[in-house]
RNA sequence: GCCGGAGUGGCGGAAUGGUAUACGCGAACGACUCAAAAUCGUUUGUCGAAAGGCGUGAGGGUUCGAGUCCCUCCUCCGGCACCA
């Protein structure tokens, strides 16, 4: 048989599958159990791509072999009909969403069933069930009676030309995905979620899950914790006080300014008073902030706009200064307090800010330098401490610099430096240096710089640790007049003239690279910690003291801040849960009681948003209108409804128990997946489902949403474990040829149909998993397949005879490929899986016929990879049980050595010869063997020392004879 | 800018600090064929006639031995980004 039918034999073995329910899991708590899930398939209407199945593919292996490793397996099914592509593309056709999704899920199980991916269809769910939203809508009731769901107002993307609210999705570049108009924000009441207050455990808990690193640093990112200290500011002639978040309570003396974000509500407020004086400019101000598009706002480069509270001054809770009041919108409403304080000496935005409104700066941080890789201090001997003056002395008619090159074995290289006598000028200080040690005498300061640094080191003339605090002076030479220099001095250096680019690599002294960035940045500004000047009775600690005592010392709190927000929970659209809320003149917002639920969507002639930019359900009144639940009134129902990460957020836990109408899940469907098999590792980290694979774009959100809902619930004691998920893969995207991404309005896809028509689905599918590493992006290449079609026809091919004795070099192979084949697996390193299995082929094919037990098997490991070829020889041989059905091959640990050993013979690390020697042979045998085989290369060598690597290597390592 | 990840033949890629390029694709040659396709066999990093050099983005280091570990740098990809 040179080629097999593919068609036939998948189609006879899909039936199979499918009628008798084949992959059914049980909540048969006797059995160790497995839970292997991947994310919904994204419906779109365009159908799946090769890109798509990988995932399923790779999930469908590890679950074929664990179920022959005797495990119940859950891997299960289902389709999230909320994808905003089932939105975007039900407007474009025309179709109503419902349709859509309908006939996407139904070519989606035609197009996955035809792959015989292993699912589990008889828990299959639909996120658009009334089942379904029931239980999503009771989910949101218990957050919202704790508290967690809240309505308040928020600024929403809002898409001018199309007058439609977007989700973050929609937003790319800071323009509608659909129109490409920029989209600016707008205030509206939504729903919303306290994640916020879950920030802290969402972060920490990251240590007790297993996901890949990338999943956990974005997560962490995501959240973005940060210790800092919250101050207060009071107002002058006022009661009213701003409260600050800030990283660097250390910097605080030197806060000359305060800045407001636009949306701060204290901006109301103190324009009300009697002394500010220009209420209208900043209303203006922050009207026009407010409005602006978002790209505008964000712009990298922007220039710094802003506007000054006039006639309101606040007071700096330390230094006891009046400093002004700004509001401007680099400052971000959502983030920490709103408000800031402004230190332009150590921040960059500062600076910018207040260079552009000529506010004074201070510095209050000097950078200090221990530990001097050429003369660190010696800890036995005393610290001297010095102030001294550092010279930049630039001659402007060939832009060189004066450097300073110390003769003597240390070579030390650096500027003119020295020390500032008592009640000395600091310039006159510099310029009596420079005469000193190079006898130029007409300089004039050229930079207004009051930069100092701290500098720890060992004075090697001096023979002490010297702690010097360096100011430094620009200076410029006038002209080349110089004094003759003292012979002592003269003695001890030299003096050199160096162009810019030859001072990159002179300084030896470790302050070099900081020199370098003031030399050429004028506007260079030092943000790091450092030791404290200008600030009180603060002077000479350091950041991380004076942060504490700072904070203390104004009545300030250490607090830490997250970059995560509250979830806007709201969609002004048709498609999603109805949020089921009703709000009453009378008794405002009520929950729809248990009882009444779910909330469906009403039927509607059209479900494009409304003009108003309320959702098109607030048109059909008599669905909105209704009774209030608490007072019997009439009242209105909320006609937001949920985005589609809610039905996302749970739905691992309704696969438990999915036609469950009592509860979302039974308590006990949940204990038995969710909890570890073995309770052993660790204590509380396990737990969960046990492997959850998906794309990497969902490692952010969808994934801390459920993280939430998931706490949430278990903080309910209605789930069993603290985390959803103990280990989160991703794969690799696969993308079209030229490396660009796969898509339809591309044009670029591959679609699986094509390949199970021409190839079938076991070739398509050992390519997926054959193409590279699992987790690594790959480019499709079509003739790829064509390879795993020959090898499965060899596979066909392949001779078999009872007679056949297995010869131990094959059987030494099979353990090794039964022993890599399970190992890979579990690690998802498939395509090297695959390459072993093709290894054991090719040996296969040197005999003339192979025993029954290689081929068999040789079946078992191929199985999981290429279904239904497998099973179709493991019938076509006479067995009347099923191949998946048969246990999984476990390797002999005694027969994976062979008899002898394939050894390379180096002579000083490079290989000069190989070798065949007894498998664990003794050392000494195994390097006389080597001796012998390369005699030529070692003749009238000194052999000093040989390094035997147990069936591996014999390296010789020659002394160096005259050679 | 910050945080991740990756740079290996013509291509996808393999390699617990131990013979770099397994496995597959492609290509060349040969066999079969009237011929082509398919299939089978041989070859396939590079310089060299050979012996032997040289080779894993660049440069250093550790080591008997480095694709792998350490330092410096370059390039590409992904994420975040006025986060105080």
């Amino acid at each position: 048989m040179k080629s097999y039918d593919h068609k036939k034999i998948e189609k006879k073995w899909q039936e199979r599958w499918d009628t008798e329910s084949a992959y059914r899991a049980e909540d048969d708590s006797s059995k160790p159990k497995d839970y292997l899930l991947i994310e919904f398939p994204y419906p779109s209407g365009d159908g799946l791509h090769v890109g798509h199945v990988r995932s399923y593919t790779a999930m469908d292996v590890i679950a074929r072999k664990r179920r022959a490793q005797g495990r119940n397996v859950l891997y299960p099914i289902g389709w999230d009909a909320f994808g905003l592509p089932t939105e975007n593309y039900a407007l474009k056709t025309g179709k109503d969403p419902r349709i859509v999704t309908k006939e996407n899920s139904d070519n989606f199980r035609r197009q996955i069933k035809s792959l015989g991916l292993s699912f589990d269809w008889s828990r299959e769910i639909n996120t658009t069930d009334p089942s379904y939203y029931k239980w999503t809508q009771w989910i949101f009731l218990q957050l919202y009676k704790k508290g967690l769901a809240y309505k308040a107002k928020t600024l929403i993307n809002w898409c001018p030309k199309d007058k439609i609210g977007l989700a973050n999705e929609e937003v790319i570049d800071g323009k509608c995905e659909r129109c490409g108009t920029l989209v600016v924000k707008r205030e509206k009441e939504q729903w919303m979620m306290a994640i916020t207050k879950y920030a802290q455990r969402l972060y920490d808990d990251l240590d007790l899950v297993d996901y890949i690193e990338r999943a956990k640093t974005q997560q962490r990112n995501w959240i973005g914790p940060s210790e800092g200290a919250e101050i207060e500011f009071a107002i002058k002639d006022s009661k009213e006080k701003i409260k600050v978040f800030t990283t660097r309570p250390d910097t605080l003396y030197g806060a000359t300014y305060l800045v407001l974000a636009p949306e701060h509500r204290i901006i109301a407020t103190l324009c009300a008073s009697q002394t500010c004086t220009n209420r209208t400019e900043v209303d203006g101000y922050v009207k026009s902030a407010l409005n602006l598009a978002e790209i505008e706002r964000t712009i990298e480069g922007k220039e710094k706009t802003g506007v000054e509270l006039k006639g309101v001054k606040a007071i700096n809770p330390a230094s006891k200064e009046e400093i002004p009041i700004y509001v401007a919108d680099y400052v971000l409403g959502g983030y920490g307090t709103g408000a800031i304080m402004a230190v332009p000496a150590h921040d960059e935005r500062d600076y910018a800010f207040a260079k552009k409104f000529n506010i004074p700066m201070k510095r209050v941080i000097e950078p200090i330098f221990r530990d001097s890789p050429t003369s660190p201090a010696k800890p036995d001997l005393p610290m001297e401490k010095r102030d001294a003056v550092c010279v930049i002395v630039r001659d402007p008619a060939d832009n060189a610099y004066l450097c300073i090159q110390w003769k003597g074995d240390d070579h030390m290289h650096g500027l003119v430096t020295g020390g500032i006598e008592a009640g000395e000028d600091l310039v006159e200080a510099a310029k009596r240096e420079v005469a000193e040690e190079t006898g130029y005498k007409n300089l004039r300061r050229s930079r207004d710089s009051d930069f100092a640094v701290h500098s720890l080191f060992f004075h090697r003339k001096k023979m002490i640790n010297r702690w010097a605090r360096f100011r430094y002076v620009f200076l410029e030479l006038e002209n080349e007049e110089r004094n003759l220099v003292d012979e002592k001095e003269a003695a001890l250096h030299e003096v050199v003239w160096k162009r810019r680019d030859e001072l990159n690599n002179f300084f030896s002294v470790i302050e070099g690279e900081f020199i370098l960035n003031f030399i050429d940045n004028p506007d260079y500004i030092y943000t790091g910690e450092g030791i404290l000047a200008n600030s009180g009775e603060f002077d000479g600690l350091d950041s991380q003291d004076a942060k504490k005592k700072i904070t203390k010392f104004v009545g300030g709190k250490i607090v830490t801040t997250f970059k995560l927000r509250d979830w806007v929970f709201s969609r002004q659209r048709y498609w999603g849960e109805p949020i089921p809320m009703i709000y009453c003149e009378k008794d405002g917002w009520v929950a729809v009681p248990e009882d009444q639920l779910p909330v469906l969507l009403p039927e509607v002639e059209k479900y494009q948003p409304t003009d108003t930019g309320e959702s098109p359900l607030a048109n059909i009144h008599e669905w909105v209108n209704t009774i209030c639940p608490t007072c019997g009134g009439s009242a209105k129902r909320e006609t937001d409804v949920m985005p589609n990460w809610a039905g996302s957020s749970w739905y691992y836990l309704r696969y438990t128990d999915p036609s469950n109408d009592k509860e979302f899940a039974a308590q006990e469907n949940l204990k038995y997946w969710l909890t570890p098999a073995s309770p052993s590792r660790s204590s509380k980290s396990e737990g969960g489902v046990d492997w959850y694979n998906g794309g990497m774009e969902h490692t952010v959100l969808h994934l801390l949403y459920s993280r939430f809902w998931h706490k949430f619930l278990f903080d309910q004691g209605l789930v069993p474990t603290p985390e959803p998920y103990m280990k989160r893969t991703s794969h690799g995207l696969i993308l079209a040829e030229d490396g660009s991404k796969m898509s339809k309005s591309k044009g670029n896809t591959v679609s699986p149909d094509v390949l199970v028509e021409n190839v079938g689905a076991d070739a398509l599918r050992l390519y997926e998993m054959f193409l590279g590493p699992f987790d690594q992006p790959v480019s499709w290449n079509s003739n790829g397949v064509v390879g795993m079609r020959r090898f499965l026809e060899r596979v066909a091919d392949l001779a078999v005879n009872d007679e056949t004795k297995l010869e131990p070099a094959l059987e030494t192979l099979l353990h090794q490929t039964i022993k890599k084949v399970t190992e890979d697996i579990e690690n998802l390193k498939l395509n090297t899986a695959l390459s072993s299995l093709m290894i054991l082929l090719n040996e296969c094919e040197k005999t003339d016929s192979i025993s029954t037990e290689v081929h068999e098997t040789f079946l078992k490991l191929l199985a999981p990879f290429a279904p239904h070829l497998t099973h179709e020889l493991w019938e076509q041989s006479g067995h009347d049980t099923e191949l998946r059905l048969e246990p999984w091959p476990v390797a002999d640990e005694r027969k994976l050595k062979g008899t002898t050993a394939h050894i390379a013979i180096q002579i000083n690390g490079k290989t000069r010869g190989e070798m065949e020697a007894p498998i664990d042979a003794d050392k000494t045998v195994v390097e006389n063997l080597a001796r012998e085989a390369v005699a030529k290369y070692l003749e009238g060598k000194t052999v000093s020392r040989v390094i035997v690597v147990p069936n591996r290597l014999v390296n010789f390592v020659l002394t160096d004879t005259n050679s």
